[in-house]
DNA sequence: TAAGTGATCTCT
DNA sequence: GAGATCACTTAA
């Protein structure tokens, strides 16, 4: 049975999040990809997320509800798909690094078509990109948890250990 | 390992 | 308005 995630899964807390979205299925209109890595931004005091220096007009979904989408432009080249989650006004997203198709964030939206047009829209069907729960589930003790990505900027936040990777299927 | 690329943020 | 920075990728 297929379940599509909905806002109650968003509204933990992000770290449970990122856990738990690996070895879901990114559904964008009838493809479905396994999500393999995910990095967790977690409130105003991270240093490595875009919100801790508070709102601005590209962190405001942030600082939204859960279970919308977060995309943005870096490097003058690549979407980044993230997922906000815990409370709203409480700043906090999951990044989708990758899926098993398509290794690297950047890869990931270039190959499915995503860009800024889902920012701000919620992970449902209205969008026609959402996640979803399939039967299959995942050892815990098969995903590994390292360090982020692209950080190092973020002095003591970029040793925490908030990226999730699946170790083998 | 370096460079391409453009939005965003922080000064003026 | 100008300048720096950046949650990346590719080609060497």
């Amino acid at each position: 049975m297929n379940k599509i995630l909905n806002k109650n899964f968003y509204k933990q807390d992000t770290l449970k999040v990122a856990e738990n979205l690996i070895g879901k299925y990114l559904v964008k209109d009838d493809e479905a990809h396994m999500i393999i890595e995910t990095e967790a931004y977690d409130g105003p005091h991270d240093k490595a997320s875009h919100a801790h220096k508070g709102r601005t007009d590209r962190t405001e979904v942030m600082f939204g509800s859960a279970g919308l989408w977060y995309v943005y432009l870096v490097y003058g080249m690549y979407w980044m798909l993230n997922i906000v989650t815990s409370s709203k006004d409480y700043p906090a997203a999951v990044l989708i690094r990758g899926v098993k198709k398509f290794k690297g964030p950047g890869i990931l939206t270039r190959e499915l078509g995503v860009t800024d047009k889902f920012n701000n829209k919620p992970a449902d069907e209205s969008t026609g990109l959402w996640i979803e729960d399939r039967e299959k589930e995942i050892e815990e003790g098969n995903i590994k948890r390292t360090p982020r990505i692209g950080v190092d900027y973020a002095k003591e936040w970029k040793n925490k250990p908030y990226r999730f990777v699946l170790k083998k299927d």
